[in-house]
DNA sequence: GCCGGTGTAGCAAGCGCTTTCTACAAGGTG
DNA sequence: CACCTTGTAGAAAGCGCTTGCTACACCGGC
């Protein structure tokens, strides 16, 4: 019924051998052969049969990506640009991959099983993107599929991710803390000295750097912090929202809200409007990623830009070997400080 | 190096028939021999090699969704409902299966070459989402692809994509035309007369659906268009910004401007104020999708809610044959109009 | 004219798993 | 007690491809 090499073969009269030379191009087969070889290919309508290739060759062209969620641009967009750079349909590099975009939803066991699943997969490389949980069993368990995935070859990146020492996996990190720490400092150097702090899920990197940030900039400028202006909930706008009414309520005097990101600010923002509040003139907003979004928020978003393309792309080119590594297998990507409209001079109180 | 069936079979004292059958439990083995196998399996660290058993068995664990742009939260939202379904880990669905996402970027090679791409891993499923191209070769060479797929038992599932008839294929498509005319309707109804239209990409589906949709509005009510007051433009907020300028320059008595989408709405919006025009008293803005971040825009969008993540869903369940397919292979999926505060009543001219 | 390249192609041995068919115990039945 | 189920495990034949090794021309040089 399905067509095989050997059919191939047969109506090119050449071996086996030699149909998979043509296909894998990396054996010299005379130019007439060749041609005989693509033309029966042709009419017969041939498409190889990857599981095989890939048991007998020992590799895949399968790439995994690990999102928290895919739904989100933080992570389509990088995962966009991992995909534009593995050489897929239309990318510059040869081979054509595939990429296995997984949602772990930030769940330490799916990410632990997805990566197990891109194990058995063989895949070419992986790709872990975004903050990961600080849990000590969990992040060993990670660092130990990190190794064996290293050690059966398979390339791994993490992107906008902390270092995960030892495991071989090359990383590009996100400057959380420094970003934050900049755009904390904007905002007192505005004047601003209640600042409310809504940051993202308690167990995750990328909250815990972005609240050192925010924190490290208020010891630097000498401003003292009430435990109450921060408040944790998740990376979406409905928690920003929720959070915002929060603290509020725990601190009506407060001049400035910093998000843990871009969409939890614009849920902030909603909060705010609701409350009566006119945004900068009584309350500043700032977020956090610059999504293509938050430029057109009203008033549009200060916000801190994390080149999550580029990065993306990095990460899709060292993943293919396309790229030499940082030195060290780590370096640090840096974000930048976008002051707009959200932000502005505290009132007088 | 690796450790293999085989060697699992030899620590557990059985053939690797039995270790085979444990593993994918589709056979009775006794409770104690499973036992000892599954303590092998963990002691040794066995991972199944999925290229060998996707060979051996002729079936695969991949399901291949194809969207134009990933970091599109429209693609983003769809692609994460279907994963959600498939039975990836943390589904309900039994099987583990990989999402693989195909990025096509709305060209018509890359769809053609990432099918082939699909079909070369014997992929379980495949979906489609997004609007097809109109191009009446490329549309054929498609189906042709979708029919050999589907005779190779990979379901085909098209989400948010009209019916593609004679391929097997079950199509969850969404009623762009209707939701359209609601929304014309519905600006018409607050008295608008003269009102621009951004499109889409000149060949899509999609674009012509919503299009032929907004024209039905406008016939029914009996107003005549003006050919100036359509622009074409790409699915995102620039297109948007850049066709509003130009609607504005063609007809600057306009009251109303209805974008393919919301990120052409926000850019329209964007525009708009730049122009020193307000929403909605200078101008209405409708969008369409109704995303997440379409509420949050100031004024907060009138749009059409298009169920992405319910139909996305759908989609997924199907294509695991876990849902009965719509009779007849085809449903619409409707939209929902959601009048907020972009529209309002035209200004007195 | 003999010999060692050089350029092509074929042979055949796997890659690691699934699954059909067969084998054998154990247990129930007439 | 012979016989047939029923339950469980093994043997072995592939699945479709890749690739190391071998084979064979053919060519130029001494």
């Amino acid at each position: 019924m399905t067509v095989t090499l050997a059919d191939v073969a047969a109506r090119a009269q050449v071996s086996p051998a030699t149909v998979s030379r043509v296909l894998n191009g990396n054996y010299p087969v005379a130019a007439a052969t060749r041609e005989r070889v693509l033309r029966a290919v042709d009419e017969l309508d041939y498409v190889l049969n990857g599981p095989a290739s890939a048991l007998a060759a020992a590799t895949s062209d399968l790439v995994g990506i690990l999102v928290n969620d895919i739904a989100d641009p933080f992570f389509g967009i990088m995962a966009s640009a991992i995909q534009g750079e593995i050489g897929g349909p239309g990318g510059r590099a040869g081979g054509e991959r595939l990429a296995v975009v997984c949602n772990t939803g930030g769940s330490p066991e799916r990410e632990l099983t997805y990566l197990t699943l891109l194990q058995r997969q063989r895949a070419a490389a992986v790709v872990l993107t975004g903050g990961a949980v600080e849990d000590a069993p969990h992040a060993a368990a990670v660092a130990a599929k990190l190794r064996k995935l290293a050690d059966a070859g398979t390339r791994v990146v993490l992107c906008g991710r902390p270092p995960a020492p030892d495991t071989g996996a090359v990383a590009l990190t996100f400057d959380n803390r420094g970003g934050a720490r900049a755009l904390t400092a904007h905002l007192l150097g505005l004047g601003h000295r209640r600042l409310g702090y809504i940051a993202g899920p308690v167990e995750r990197t990328t909250t815990r750097h972005r609240l050192e940030g925010h924190r490290a900039a208020l010891a630097a400028a000498g401003v003292e912090e009430d435990p109450r202006w921060t408040v944790y909930g998740r990376y979406d706008r409905r928690s920003g929202y929720e959070a915002t009414l929060e603290l509020l309520r725990r601190d009506p005097s407060l001049t400035a809200i910093v998000a843990a990101n871009d969409s939890v600010a614009l849920g902030a923002c909603a909060a705010l409007r609701e409350s009566g509040l006119r945004i900068p003139e009584d309350v500043s907003v700032a977020g956090f990623d610059d999504l293509p979004f938050s430029i057109d928020a009203v008033p549009s978003l200060t916000t801190v830009r994390l080149p999550l393309a580029e990065a993306g792309a990095r990460a899709g080119r060292v993943a293919m070997g396309r790229e030499e590594p940082p030195p060290g297998g780590i370096t640090s990507v840096r974000g930048e400080l976008m002051v707009r409209g959200s932000t502005g001079v505290p009132r007088v109180s």
